[in-house]
DNA sequence: AATTTCGTTGCGTTCTACGCAACGGTCTTG
DNA sequence: CAAGACCGTTGCGTAGAACGCAACGAAATT
């Protein structure tokens, strides 16, 4: 398999003005490693297909355009059926859910349904958090085999976030080992002081990487005991979606997307 | 100027693929204008660099990875300052304010500050008005030059979407001369009915497209009377905020005519 | 089980993407 | 205000990548 090597660099060139925000032509051409004629001819494309625009004569940036593929993204099938069960999960906690797939070994986050709580935590959209000090991450960790889960492991950094935060492989796979049993995943302050969540992982398409579902709230509301009232119906309502999703797809047949 | 061939359609691959949701590979090669051994080398490459997932063995769908990047797009320093002014106009005005830059000769919604009522108008991320029917557009065309305006109206393809619409160039270009002096641009259940549109325009970067904003509403509440009562208000609003953005971007300086 | 459909691979040729180096504009510095 | 530095831009020749072709192989369909 022969990767298009123009192809990446166009990838990498909007990946990075996307990361930064706003670039000049020297620093496309350091950090794509091209010379800067090569850059520019990059960008002038770019440029021309509305992926990116001049700023102020000499400074990139994204095109508000990407937004509308972004979006496009989130409507795929299935993340609206991922969002169907966030909304489903949100009613049933009344906390914020969260919808994520992993990405360069985080969990980076594609969906959210609100609490409806004024008071309420909320990340936002594309921001990725670290898998050993999530539900998410522990979630999605626990649905993968025991090789490839410590394989993945292996390669993080475990750096604690909180004083509840898990620094050890060992602790870690070990606490992947209970989350696989339980059912769900766990976290009590491990990522943020006052925010614990609840984590569920589903497999949506047979060669689609897993995704990761949350439940998140403040600590003083959403704690052990809540959790562990609610956790039957939860568990209840992700196996029937899980049932569902899998029957369907088991078909081969989705609803056709109607676009437009 | 060369423009590079790959990087088109590897571009024209992904709008592709997003805009219909899961493609496969025969589609897309048709669709490129390629063979399929390449249009198979181009999916294969951006699978490789995670921009598009095979959905299940023989479709293709977008990576949710794209959701970041649009989100990234959405908080560009511009995006940024325009979402604060439509925050400001959604206060004041109580209804839902549209954020949307033109593409392709229609208005493309990148940004959206919801009204607090839950009775409410609200248009999709990513969703893409017509010029002639929407307060958007019309603002739009009342901040371009004369020439551009007319050039571009007479490209519009006019068709009327409800009995209010503008389907006449003549009178569109009125109501666009009309707009320019009123300061702001109306739509009173030309792009739907029972929805009412009061809309600006602002330049944010030096060559930059110019930006467009809309507060919507229903017809029942957001009238001629009630718009009347808050223009002044709201146009302040809007006369303030250009008046930091230009002195934080620029010197002063108009856009030079000659763009791209 | 046979047939068709569709994804995959190797190879040779063409054309594109790339680096180089010189040019010319704009912004900075003495 | 002038001299210099900086940065974006352009033409050109070449190396190499992208492309089409055609045969192969694996599913799906009958």
């Amino acid at each position: 398999m022969a990767l298009m090597e123009t192809v990446a660099r166009a990838v990498r060139t909007v990946e990075f003005v996307a990361r930064e925000g706003t670039v000049r032509l020297d620093d496309v051409a350091s950090e794509i490693g091209v010379h800067k004629s090569n850059a520019l001819r990059l960008l002038n494309t770019l440029c021309e297909l509305d992926w990116i625009v001049l700023d102020d004569r000499r400074s990139y940036a994204v095109s508000p355009h990407l937004v509308a593929l972004g979006q496009a993204a989130a409507s795929g099938t299935s993340f609206r059926q991922a969002l169907q069960l966030a909304e489903t999960l949100r009613d049933v906690s009344g906390e914020t859910v969260h919808v994520a797939v992993p990405h360069r070994r985080r969990m980076l986050i594609v969906g959210r349904v609100d609490s409806r709580d004024p008071l309420r935590v909320s990340c936002q959209l594309g921001s990725r958090d670290a898998m050993h000090t999530s539900a998410l991450g522990k979630a999605y960790l626990a649905v993968l085999t025991e090789p490839e889960a410590v394989s993945l492991i292996a390669d993080l950094d475990l750096a604690g976030l909180t004083p509840f935060s898990i620094t050890s492989r060992n602790t870690l796979e070990a606490e992947v080992l209970r989350t696989r049993d339980r059912g769900y995943s766990l976290d009590f302050e491990e990522g943020r002081l006052g925010v614990c969540c609840m984590g569920f992982a589903l497999r949506l398409g047979s060669n689609l990487d897993p995704v990761a579902i949350s439940i998140t709230g403040p600590s003083d509301r959403w704690n052990k005991d809540r959790m562990r009232e609610l956790a039957p119906r939860l568990v209840e309502h992700v196996r029937a979606f899980k049932a569902v999703s899998l029957a369907g797809s088991a078909t081969g047949q989705t609803a056709p997307s109607t676009i437009r």
